[in-house]
DNA sequence: ACTACCGTCTGTAGCGACTACAGAGTCAAA
DNA sequence: TTTGACTCTGTAGTCGCTACAGACGGTAGT
């Protein structure tokens, strides 16, 4: 077999993962059980690679059903390409409508404190931005 | 004193926040207890203003903590303007790193996404992509 | 009078993706 | 030997809702 040679803490320093996120992981059938030593986890290679994946899903914004989507579609055989597309590109598209939501708040925000700054003399125009309607 | 005239139905619909929103802003202590007619919560303008406020300060992305800040803020006497400057551009400040941060993501899964299109006949770029490091 | 059908009530539990303990056990170096 | 680092299990908390279940209230139609 493979070596099972690392701990869960190198294997925390070598993916980016918290510990605790890895046995969350694990408990929640994400990333299998792993072997062994008297009571303590031991991982190998591929173990690390399978978190890596995970990880580096993660921090591209796909939710945990996502990754475990890939995850089987990269265990799968082969036509896991085009349904790994669909995914992405359907994620991709959640990202784009996201940033155009935090833009319009960029705006927003960003004129309500340069009111601010320009000061008018008789209460906050920030404040009172917020207790009438901005965007009418 | 000030009529309260509206059900909570119609007071949902007014602000935009659901029925269960604000009862369960109400169990936080963000918007007071409102009066009742026999079991049934009564409010008015008062009550519409407030979680309006809630609402559009939501709508720009501000924690409850936040909000619950801006709401004594915006109670207080005077000299709260600066305040709320900086509490609204510090969240600013978070709103344009959430955004950088998505157009990395962006970027990165476009490029994935366009490396399927181009169809190397070996593997899935996709799934590759997150096997190994993507940005080292 | 009866029924149907809203709207509202309280209370509790669930979501996603962790994070933070408490309290115990294990191991190697100084 | 004792210190310190590491790991274990298990449970509960976070945020901002959302989704029930099961009961009650008020009105409109037949």
């Amino acid at each position: 077999m493979t070596e099972q040679t690392i701990s869960i803490g190198d294997l925390s320093r070598r993916t980016g993962c918290q510990i605790e996120t890895i046995r969350y992981y694990e408990r929640i059938g994400l990333i299998p059980e792993p072997a062994r030593r008297g009571r303590y986890r031991r991982y190998g290679a591929r173990e690390v690679a399978r978190l890596g994946f995970v990880r580096r899903a993660r921090e591209l914004g796909f939710t945990l059903k996502e990754v475990r989507a890939l995850l089987g579609l990269a265990a799968g055989e082969q036509a896991s390409c085009a349904e790994a597309r669909a995914l992405a590109s359907s994620h991709l598209q959640g990202v784009r409508d996201r940033i155009t939501d935090l833009g319009r708040m960029e705006e927003v925000l960003a004129g309500a404190v340069r009111d601010c700054d320009i000061g008018e003399n008789s209460g906050c125009p920030l404040l009172d931005a917020l207790w009438s309607c901005l965007e009418p």
